[in-house]
RNA sequence: GGAGAGGUGGCUGAGUGGUUGAAAGCGGCGGUCUUGAAAACCGUUGUCCCCGCAAGGGGACCGGGGGUUCGAAUCCCUCCCUCUCCGCCA
């Protein structure tokens, strides 16, 4: 979340900033504003009165140490604790209201954000490899699956229901050899391996920022405040919350093997076919803690960290900067990767690459103490996919098909097959 | 699922309802001493909020939330978490 002192002292670069986004927040910030105004002024209200009565009561304590009558002060004293009552009870709606309110605004964007609106707007900054020519019509990764044996939906309807499938013998093998092989890159370029729970609770997705305007896109598991997680993003970001971590031990840099589950409320009929879009998928995540000056820089290696897979896969992709109105809720920069389908003629998303600033920091309570000044500060964060497996093995389908309806796959993964 | 114990500052660990933000020890930081280091000794050591240009002043925080009281780390309620034993179980 914003900075409520940023908010308040200068509200009207925010409203600027954020109408990039396509986003009108003046009224939420005029609001943010009047209740920030009260809530000072109750505050010097109560906290005037709590020093009076932190007074009296040590005179109180004086005077009945020394056998004296404190009745007196006691009697004048009921009456400003009751106005102490009054006051903090006033205080707490109007701070959980502000809470409430920061939490809807999204992250000020980055100033080299691209403007525009939607998808069409974002910024090409790099093409690597030549869309893979076919001598013969190619065919998207379900035909390929289905007719090879090795993706199965219909039985996956069958079980759970529409937006999931089963892997058999080598798809299964070849999901579990990209984790494995994504894994051992990224551990090669200074990532420590972390495994976490693969549900969290209401505040671990407030902290990243699912919550709350994004609560239908997750699952939520009956009768408990556990959610099944949209991302490793989110227990890994949340693994520092409320911390003040060292500034030596700055960059923390992990990488997340999980599932990921999502409910794709809002996206029906779209990418209906095949396993593009799925209620659960694997995904390798990266997740950064860095000091804030240098976040700009760490997304880059970020995004470069998470190409070096498509390079050594030898998949043709291209990365793109997402504009205002593409860029999500808690980020202040996107890259997009976007990777060949031959089946689509087009690219297709397979990770996403974001700075978070401070944002998701501040909304966690994650914070570090700078070596020479001892002061502490919100960390920033960074996370990206490294990558969503189950499109890297469409695009493996894809785009190593043969003629006949078979696939070859690359050297580097031969390895990771084995059994 | 049943029974019990406990959650205090970076860590260990005291704490009687009344100058307790909190003893003590460890650790950390600064200093003295030393050619240097260690040891010893001295000092220092949390976060958030409000007022203030600042100096400074004030408030809050002892797992979270509520209550009793002039006053709560200390009493009461509730939730969460950790640990031990029994049962069940991958």
């Amino acid at each position: 979340m914003l900075d409520l002192k940023k908010v308040v002292s200068a509200p009207e670069d925010v409203v600027r900033n954020l109408k990039r986004r396509g986003a009108d927040v003046a009224p939420i910030v005029q609001q943010i504003c009047d209740l920030d105004d009260r809530r000072k002024e109750v505050i010097q209200k109560v906290e005037k009165l709590k020093q009076s009565r932190n007074e009296a009561s040590q005179a109180i304590a004086k005077l009945k140490k020394a056998g004296q009558d404190a009745a007196p002060i006691l009697e004048k004293m009921k009456a400003v604790a009751e106005e102490v009552k009054a006051l903090d009870s006033e205080l707490v709606p109007i701070e959980a209201d502000i809470h409430q309110l920061l939490l809807q605004i999204p992250n000020l964007l980055a100033e080299n954000v691209p403007e525009g609106t939607s998808e069409a707007q974002n910024r090409q900054e790099r093409a690597v490899g030549e869309p893979t020519q076919f001598s013969f019509p190619p065919k998207p990764h379900f035909e390929i699956g289905e007719q090879a044996g090795i993706l199965d939906f219909k039985k996956a309807g069958e079980v759970t229901g529409a937006r999931f499938v089963f892997l058999k013998g080598q798809a299964a093998r070849l999901e579990r050899a990209l984790i494995q092989f994504m894994l051992a890159e990224h551990g090669g370029r200074g990532y420590e391996e972390i495994l976490p729970p693969f549900i969290v609770n209401s505040h671990s997705l407030e902290g990243t920022g699912q919550f709350p305007k994004f609560k239908e896109d997750v699952f939520k598991l009956e009768g408990f405040d556990y959610y099944l997680i949209p991302t490793a993003e989110v227990p890994v970001t949340n693994y520092y919350r409320n911390e003040i971590l060292e500034e030596k031990m700055l960059p923390q840099k992990f990488m997340a093997y999980t599932p990921c589950f999502r409910s794709e409320a809002g996206s029906y009929g779209k990418d209906t076919k095949g396993m593009k879009r799925q209620h659960q998928f694997n995904k390798v995540e990266l997740v950064k803690f860095v000091q804030p000056d240098r976040s700009s820089e760490e997304l880059e290696s970020l995004v470069g960290d998470a190409e070096n897979i498509l390079r050594k896969l030898e998949l043709p992709y291209r990365v793109v900067s997402l504009c205002g109105g593409d860029t999500g809720f808690s980020s202040s920069y996107t890259y997009d990767i976007e990777v060949w389908s031959p089946a689509n003629m087009g690219y297709m998303e397979i990770s996403s690459c974001s700075n978070f600033g401070d944002f998701q920091a501040r909304r966690a309570n994650i914070r570090y103490r700078d070596a020479s000044t001892k002061k502490v500060h919100h960390v920033h964060t960074l996370n990206g996919s490294g990558l969503a497996v189950g499109r890297t093995l469409i695009a493996l389908l894809e785009n190593y098909q043969k003629e006949d309806g078979t696939f070859t796959v690359p050297d580097v993964l031969k390895k990771f097959l084995g059994n």
